[in-house]
DNA sequence: TTTCTTTATCGTATATTTACGATATGCGAT
DNA sequence: ATCGCATATCGTAAATATACGATAAAGAAA
């Protein structure tokens, strides 16, 4: 995906392809299911829970973050992230009203 | 993904990530959605509807293919390609559920 | 057989993704 | 001022993705 996608293609497709590209990967979907529902979690909750190095794992809450899925409060020396919930409701509805 | 993702990664989680990955681009969505519903299209409609090269196109066709998420049939010369109703069933089931 | 149409594949260039270890940063605690 | 913890960022390597034009392949039509 460049950044003249939004010549080529409509908003809301790129925005679901957006959300969709930020779930295809295993362990974002993981990091996404920790955090479901309320329950925010620390970063280094999930570090432990993955079995990928502490430094991937914040490469992929970069993507999640940049997705718009997550987001993340300082909370020394921790960091706390959460579920976006606007547009947690916005990839469920965008899919819904696509899956059909 | 490496081929090793299911050493990691529970196999419905590799799973749902296929399917999203597969989403995960713009082209994709608009060929998924071309052949949403019961309609099926020619390779050929699809080319003409994007916006971006033939042998490109083609090179999606193939990962939608092997997503699992449609099928081809050889129809000489053309080929007709039609949503895999079982594995968009599945890929509404893993979303749905996931995303709440 | 040759030609035409349609689609897939090849070759290639460039960009992005994924992963890791090492290092930097921010900040409370000592 | 220094230390230690938690996290982000850097540097880098390898793999995968995206795009294109050119070419191959399969089969209908001439």
């Amino acid at each position: 995906m460049s950044n003249t996608d939004s010549d080529k293609y409509s908003e809301e497709n790129v925005q679901l392809a957006r959300f969709a590209k930020a779930m295809g990967h295993p362990a974002r979907l993981m990091i996404l299911k920790m955090l479901g529902g309320e329950s925010c979690c620390f970063c280094g909750d999930i570090v432990q829970d993955l079995p990928i190095a502490q430094s991937t794992v914040s490469q992929h809450l970069k993507e999640l973050k940049d997705a718009g899925l997550i987001q993340g409060e300082i909370n020394p020396p921790k960091v706390r992230y959460c579920i976006n919930k606007e547009n947690w409701r916005l990839a469920k509805k965008l899919m819904g009203d696509f899956l059909g």
